[in-house]
DNA sequence: TTGTACGCGTTATCAT
DNA sequence: ATGATAACGCGTACAA
């Protein structure tokens, strides 16, 4: 008479046999009479057995067929962001071809505390953040991309600093001297830099601004640079409503290349990482149960049609 | 004098208290005496203890707080294929919502098998696929979205015959008579069968046919029924190296209504489906401990530029 | 080929 | 407030 939940033991009860042979019925089928293994799965079926419990085989063997990836801005942002997708896409790509899960964990709540994984991947979050310090008590092999850097932790990312730097340079170049600096400090605090290092190298006249007024601003800068496409897309939007041409009035230069930047009318001048190949390393890494490599990705300046000398007049 | 790794019983012992305490200093605050709590706490620090094993506790309690997905096509389709992108996000936003994780499960391999999930996903499948036949013999919960239908198990989908006959009839409507149809025949069966069904009953020609060689059939068709925006698409690019004109020269519908067929050239005139709120419908349900729901979604002709009448000339 | 015995790390229950 | 004990369901030496 068995209550509840059908088990093992169940089945070996209902056959007079061991739990030992019916372990083996699904996990060493050679180690058994192949006649006693379909008896074993017959009885399985017709008890409605339903196969040994994943959480007691992880716990006995201590071994998890799965990487979790925890994603600075929420589980959703995998799906929304367009810089996001591309780089879970790779990330995805190399999990699957290691024929392991990929877990999704969530920003808040126990998420990082409960993940069931071999491996953790970090992305885009500061180091303060509950989720990162969850991961560091959890002792778990991690592989940061881009946001924190964590001493003795694999970690993948690119030159963001010398990209910010190229595209000021860029638009120094076409000899823009008036620019909005359009981002997030904290959250892009090192293109920020890379920004700054350039334009005050030139003597350039700059300000971080947000974005509508930007493009108010008296003199009006001639020149947007945008920490990301999302902003440098928005920026193309507002200079439209303000009535300005880009590039003639105004230029604007990105930084990602996401997808849409090339469809973008005009098309985005920006800085191009490679966000693909990020993402794949990184699942590499988290497969391979990584210890403190460190990667940087280069960048490089993809020039379109967002961009083009100041007109004066 | 440890061995190896650091448990609850490790920290108990270290500090002669019982393990019950230590584990109710994670679990349990109020249970404790503050000071108590602390030392443990500190111990727990200094021999590196990573918290309460979450794979133990899982055994123990029975809970898990995490939902499993098993997409058709592939771990790395949910970040490919810009439909399953709008679906996984719905799904993402009821998942996080509810504070719950989200696992991507590998289609080959044990992955169904060691999916430690409270629920699972399943997701334009073959209802003969070897994921599908574990999840069931899992006996999870399961939510299916579009393929298989599962008896007993809830289900979200769409009209898929009815928009297959609403294209259908839309182009019969234009005038058109000869249809090039192109579908995968086994994926889209229902699709299929929609197109059957609007043109046989209007006694239009019609081939399932290949995307190269649609467009040089004889007579060559004046419309493309593709079952999908994708096939939608590479019948707008096959149709513009075969130096045809859309729609002058050839119309073209697809189906789904994804982000990119706004943006083509000429717009593509489709079938939309409501991706995202498919989604959401279907996180839901599957963070709801689902129990045979069924959810049939409509459909909307969505006219825009690659449809017309044909042109005799 | 099959069974015995033990342990995996935790939490619930009940007693103190 | 704290502790002893018993599961949870399973894997695997090892012995038979």
């Amino acid at each position: 008479v068995t209550s509840g939940r059908v088990t093992l033991k169940t089945i070996a009860e209902a056959l007079g046999i061991s739990r030992t042979s019916v372990s083996n019925a699904y996990n060493r089928p050679d180690q058994l009479a192949p006649e006693l293994r379909s008896r074993i799965l017959g009885k399985a079926d017709e008890l409605g057995y339903a196969g040994p419990d994943p959480a007691a085989r992880r716990l006995r063997s201590g071994r998890s067929d799965t990487v979790g990836l925890l994603l600075g801005g929420g589980l959703a942002r995998a799906f929304d962001d367009p810089a996001a997708v591309l780089l879970l896409r790779g990330i995805a790509r190399a999990v699957e071809a290691a024929g392991l899960a990929l877990l999704l964990v969530p920003e808040h709540g126990a998420g990082v505390r409960d993940a069931v994984v071999a491996a953790l991947g970090v992305c885009s979050l500061p180091a303060k953040h509950p989720g990162v310090q969850a991961a560091l008590e959890r002792r778990l092999p991690l592989v940061v991309v881009d946001q924190p850097r964590l001493p003795g932790h694999a970690y993948v990312g690119i030159d963001e600093r010398g990209g910010a730097r190229r595209a000021a340079e860029h638009l120094l170049a076409l000899g823009h001297r008036r620019f909005a600096v359009v981002c997030e400090p904290q959250a892009h605090r090192e293109r920020l830099a890379g920004y700054r290092r350039a334009l005050d190298a030139a003597g350039a006249d700059w300000a971080r601004q947000e974005l509508p007024a930007a493009l108010a601003a008296e003199p009006r800068p001639t020149a947007v640079l945008a920490a990301t496409d999302r902003l440098a897309l928005a920026a193309l939007e507002a200079a439209r409503d303000a009535g300005l041409r880009v590039p003639e009035d105004l230029s604007v230069i990105g930084f990602d290349d996401v997808p849409g930047a090339a469809r973008s009318l005009p098309a985005l001048t920006t800085i191009r990482q490679p966000l693909l190949e990020k993402g794949e390393l990184a699942g590499r890494l988290l497969v391979a149960a990584p210890s403190g490599q460190v990667a940087i990705l280069p960048v490089e300046l993809v020039v379109r049609g967002s961009t083009a000398p100041p007109s004066y007049y």
